[in-house]
DNA sequence: TCCTTAAAGCGACAACAGTTGTGTTATGAT
DNA sequence: ATCATAACACAACTGTTGTCGCTTTAAGGA
């Protein structure tokens, strides 16, 4: 939701840094023209060239616009991607719910699969980036707190349902549910198994209905 | 234990090519001098200055070897990165056997989570370059696929105690304890919770002894 | 000891990343 | 319409990364 508002902040001085002459923003015609083209230059050129041919000087020549001037707005790739995945926010995006807590998991372990497998990924891009640029660490890290946190009402009917205790972690449950995939896909980078998006939304529910995730 | 021999392929042709000639290596003198400057030089900069400092030219300067030399035998940061730890490789290590399931996994969990916030940590380092060069990227998948497998006597010694049933999937259970903490310090990047080890090892070993990694 | 040649040294080079100073455009307020 | 200036364009520059061809050194076999 503030992706323009970081990706500003990050151009031009901070926007609540004076309080009286409020430096003048100019979020009209040209400004966001530009911004679109560069953010589909880096989106296109993902696609086609995949990630470690995103360089600042592709973006630039592929968007008609001047190093310069992608170096000042977003200073490297990982603020370009930042800014990527900060607009791609689904902001509609919710868990689904398939009736029970397993279900549930593996439903959400399967679109992080997805969203993992797909080639070119931007998530793995942006995993990739975030080594290398703070503001891709960043965006990362805001991403994940926003679908975690989206993620909690599945722990939420989980409880009201009584198939976990009251006072279960929700946040815990939910990484131990995903953790094993991207541990196997992002850092031993093994090929996707099918079948571990429901084993690890078994497990998890499993320990989740023993209590593993309730504090006393 | 083929780290030498890794290594030495790449430089050269490969060792097992022609069957008659046999190129003559020459593991003597000077290589083996340059080798262990150049690693200990490797060593010394990721101590004094962290990963992000670690460039060809500052360890060969500080081997006093020439920058082509390192290049040719190793091609970049993830390649010295990948021979150090293939060189560190502790021959001997053993999972800790604390008389059940959960203890063993959760001393587990604590050498990882020792590992991976140690300043500086080698396997930060080789995490981070495994996302730059594909040397890193099969040191780190040959490192893990080892680490594992040491560990699987720990699931065999559950499965003698009757703490989970035949059948379990050593693999898939000991990836289920580890991710959370590789998750929460190396993608979530967030600060070390003394408790995740504890935590982490408790639930899966509640899923584990639930039947959670039995196939039928 | 001599001889072959793997491996290291050396310098020059190209490609790229990133910065800075200055000029130009056009936005948004008056 | 006019004007101040935020934001972009342009060019020139520095430092880093990685490569290439050639020369020199020394390892290991005769």
């Amino acid at each position: 939701m503030t992706s323009v508002t970081s990706v500003i902040s990050v151009a031009g001085r901070n926007p609540d840094d004076g309080d009286r002459p409020v430096p003048a923003r100019r979020p009209g015609g040209r400004s966001a023209r530009v911004r679109a083209r560069v953010l589909d230059a880096v989106r296109v050129q993902l696609v086609e060239h995949g990630y470690d041919e995103l360089t600042v000087d592709a973006v630039a020549a592929r968007a008609g616009v001047h190093r310069t001037t992608v170096y000042r707005r977003w200073r490297d790739v990982g603020g370009l991607l930042a800014d990527v995945l900060d607009t791609a926010g689904d902001d509609d995006w919710r868990p689904e719910d398939t009736g029970d807590l397993e279900g549930d998991l593996a439903a959400l372990n399967r679109e992080v699969q997805e969203a993992l497998t797909a080639r070119p990924s931007v998530t793995a891009a942006l995993i990739a980036a975030s080594f290398r640029s703070a503001e891709a660490a960043d965006a990362l890290r805001r991403f994940w707190a926003d679908r975690y946190t989206r993620c909690e009402v599945v722990v939420d009917r989980a409880v009201r349902r009584g198939e976990v205790p009251e006072g279960t972690d929700a946040r815990r449950l939910l990484v131990a549910a995903t953790a094993p995939l991207y541990h196997h896909l992002v850092l031993l980078r093994m090929p996707p198994d099918p079948r571990l998006p429901g084993h690890a939304a078994r497990s998890a529910a499993l320990a989740a209905s023993a209590g593993a995730f309730a504090e006393p």
